[in-house]
RNA sequence: GCGCUCUUAGCUCAGUGGUAGAGCGUUCGAUUCACAUUCGAAAGGUCGUAGGUUCAAUCCCUACAGGGCGCACCA
């Protein structure tokens, strides 16, 4: 009977907060004065939320309670985020379902229908976020597509145009066949495969000789152009300059020298195909004397069209193209045994690039009207480039990234960076203010600007109050894709770094370690869990022992134990409570009372020593980001030192006939709880509330923004 | 290929240059007491392997093995 039952009062509990308003940091009371800002990374608003997101809701709130608790003018901005790419690929699914498909839609209805689909989810996330207990300020949330968003995106396009930061053009692409899209270097996945590789012999009639290249793609050898061999290789000096026959259109085609070309791989002989190869494309731009035109042979269905190439390989697949190819320049003895059995290495492995959505392998195709940003060229009006911005704030520790390792990760990522292509072909997202394109921003790049155009958007001088905010928490799996951009984007708009630390948490996974998505069948569920167990007793079970950057494994039983760890403190209080002098209305004052009357013994002042002891190591944790440790540390004082130690050794002195043991005794076991509630309520938000709520008050104050230990 | 990271109790993980810690689980015992979602007790680890530095290494260095991750990619 008496045991906590979290559902029949968190909802109650939320509201008590929301009326308050001290989720907004304007209406906190006077001692709240310094601005703390965490922006939150805005969940996708295509479907519930999962665990990956209980743990930032978990994490944020827990920073943003304990620095309001503090006297912070703490401010959570929540937002829900369109999530283009992502969300279209939810929304086909759907469409499957329903018997229709994306290409039969017109582009304006489609956008309709997934922005009704997108609200409607956008409601469910909002409703779980605050099932989950986020203090956040509802009264400032954004909408990635909101107007005002939209219009700032726009001007950071404009900007980095004048500074001649864009270009567009005709570029090879990462085209998704399946998807009808292009992808940015960051949204493919590499899988190692059998990719058997050809050694093909081209005639060079000036010579009387033939050259070799190794291709694994014998179907686009109508598209080559060029036929290139290293500077340095001696075999092929005599063939730079002239011209060698293409084996499957007759074509003349140049022999040039590069270094980019291995001399050691394959034949040292590279065939350059600029249309479905992007390093192909690099070379090409780079040798003028290329006179002959570049021209595709796939089209974006992945089959194969075009002028010159034999009528047999026409409307092809390309993997029936290959096999076709492959057989027309057997019949007309093209291979080169010297290399290999017949010309051909089947044991040949290499990485193809898929798809990170689907798997399907990824077609490099040339396509015109591409918008892309300069990562590395410095601004007409500036001195730095945004792949110099990002590395200086970093390396200058305006930027701290938890933990610390991360930042090895992002200075990899950054040295290695290209050019951004942020051109997709998808309806699902912001128009690209170009009158000659139907393309959509990549998502990233709208997100990319989040922290500064979400705060420049709610109201007028949040921007100058808020900016730039505290800390960024996201997945450590989203630190090229969003972390990165934002740093730079941020800089490069506002001049100011976006934030000054990152917290990145890992990937939930389950028992097993693997990782939970819907396909596999692991996913579990915080709001389901949170109305078995308690929201308190998930947040518990995603914190504790969940370090940094690590990947916390979470189970039901995990839950179930923190559960058990609320139970307790519900009737570690109802003891206490319970015990206090009969119709005490007013415990400060009880409490004053105790202080003066020099009732304390010896092992009493003992144990409020190590009661702010332990407030101190807490605090210290808070500080630095050791929340693992704080809560693991809290869990330990309250059940094993408070209630197993401290309560069972006060039962005699409450019974006791001594009224002044008794009194001391009743002071040491408020004062315990009242401190512990307080440094558990950031973790623990609904029941420390809910005990306080029934505490003797004489004002009723809510725990939210009761001082923290040491706060004055 | 380049880079990062991990390996500690059955499981999940902390931790420190000086006799190894927590939670869960397991075993044994208790029971009208705030709580059986409880209490008490116990078992359980040559801290991945091999070297090195040190008076002293789980911790620092090197190599190796096995997991995880990031980046790049050669046709």
């Amino acid at each position: 009977m008496p045991q906590y039952e979290p559902q029949k009062t968190e909802s109650e509990i939320y509201r008590l907060w929301e009326k308050s308003g001290f989720f907004n940091p304007d209406k906190l009371p006077k001692r709240h004065k310094k601005p703390f800002t965490i922006i939150m990374p805005p969940p996708n608003a295509n479907g519930p939320l999962h665990l990956g997101h209980a743990i930032f809701v978990t994490l944020q709130d827990i920073m943003i309670r304990y620095k309001r608790m503090k006297g912070y003018k703490a401010l959570w901005l929540p937002g829900a985020d369109h999530a283009g790419f992502e969300t279209q690929v939810v929304f086909e699914k759907k469409l499957e379902k329903e018997g229709r498909s994306r290409f039969q839609i017109p582009r304006e209805q489609l956008y309709q229908e997934i922005m009704a689909f997108t609200l409607v989810n956008k409601k469910v996330m909002e409703n779980q976020l605050k099932r989950l207990g986020a203090s956040c300020d509802w009264s400032r949330e954004k909408f990635t597509l909101d107007e005002d968003i939209i219009k700032i995106v726009y001007q950071t396009f404009e900007k980095l145009k004048k500074d001649g930061l864009l270009y567009k053009g005709k570029r090879v692409v990462n085209w998704c066949v399946k998807h009808q899209t292009s992808l940015s270097d960051v949204e493919l996945k590499y899988e190692e495969r059998k990719s058997p590789l050809y050694y093909v012999k081209y005639d060079v009639p000036e010579l009387h000789l033939f050259i070799t290249v190794a291709t694994t793609r014998p179907e686009t050898i109508p598209a080559d152009v060029a036929i290139a061999v290293n500077p340095a290789d001696n075999r092929y000096k005599n063939f730079i300059g002239k011209y060698a026959v293409n084996p499957l259109n007759n074509e003349r085609i140049l022999i040039i020298s590069d270094k980019a070309v291995d001399k050691d791989f394959g034949t040292g002989a590279l065939k350059i195909t600029p249309d479905h190869d992007k390093a192909d494309e690099e070379i090409f731009n780079r040798h003028p004397e290329i006179k002959k035109e570049s021209k595709p042979v796939i089209n974006f269905f992945g089959k194969m069209e075009g002028a010159n190439m034999p009528v047999e390989l026409l409307g092809l697949k390309i993997f029936e193209a290959r096999q076709k190819a492959m057989e027309i320049l057997r019949n007309n003895n093209r291979f080169n045994a010297e290399f290999a059995p017949e010309g051909i290495d089947e044991n040949y492995i290499n990485n193809a690039a898929l798809c990170y959505k689907c798997g399907s392998q990824i077609e490099p195709l040339n396509l015109a009207n591409q918008w892309f940003v300069k990562m590395t060229e410095k601004p007409k009006t500036g001195k730095f480039s945004l792949r110099d911005l990002a590395i200086k704030a970093v390396k200058s520790g305006k930027i701290k990234f938890i933990p610390k390792r991360f930042d090895k990760i992002f200075f990899h990522w950054m040295a290695n960076i290209k050019d951004w292509n942020i051109s997709r072909q998808i309806a699902w997202g912001i128009k690209i203010p170009d009158k000659d394109t139907t393309d959509v921003f990549d998502t990233w790049f709208s997100s990319g600007q989040w922290p500064f155009a979400a705060l420049m958007s709610v109201k007028k001088d949040d921007f100058q109050k808020f900016y730039p905010t505290d800390v960024m928490e996201t997945g450590s799996d989203i630190i090229s894709f969003w972390v990165a951009r934002m740093i730079m984007l941020g800089l490069y708009a506002t001049g100011k770094a976006p934030f000054k630390t990152v917290y990145l948490h890992g990937l939930v996974r389950d028992t097993n370690k693997q990782k939970m998505s819907k396909s596999k069948g692991n996913v579990i569920s915080p709001i389901e869990m949170s109305e078995k167990y308690g929201t308190d007793a998930v947040r518990m079970s995603l914190i504790v022992g969940n370090t940094p950057g690590s990947d916390p494994v979470v189970s039901e039983d995990k839950i179930r134990g923190y559960r058990n760890f609320a139970n307790k403190i519900w009737n570690a209080a109802r003891f206490v409570m319970m015990n206090l002098p009969e119709n005490l209305q007013d415990m400060d004052a009880f409490a004053k009372k105790a202080e003066k009357s020099n009732v304390l013994k010896a092992e009493d002042k003992k144990v409020l020593k190590e009661l702010a002891a332990m407030a101190k190591k807490t605090t210290k944790d808070m500080e630095n980001f050791k929340f693992y440790s704080a809560s693991e540390c809290l869990y330990h004082y309250f059940w094993h030192i408070f209630a197993d130690k401290i309560i069972e050794s006060s039962k005699p002195r409450l019974i006791g006939k001594d009224t002044k043991d008794k009194l001391a005794a009743q002071y040491v076991l408020l004062e315990i709880l009242k401190k512990t509630l307080i440094l558990l309520h950031p973790f623990m938000p609904f029941i420390t509330e809910n005990i306080w709520q029934t505490m003797p008050q004489k004002n009723k104050n809510l725990l939210m923004i009761e001082r923290w230990p040491g706060q004055r």
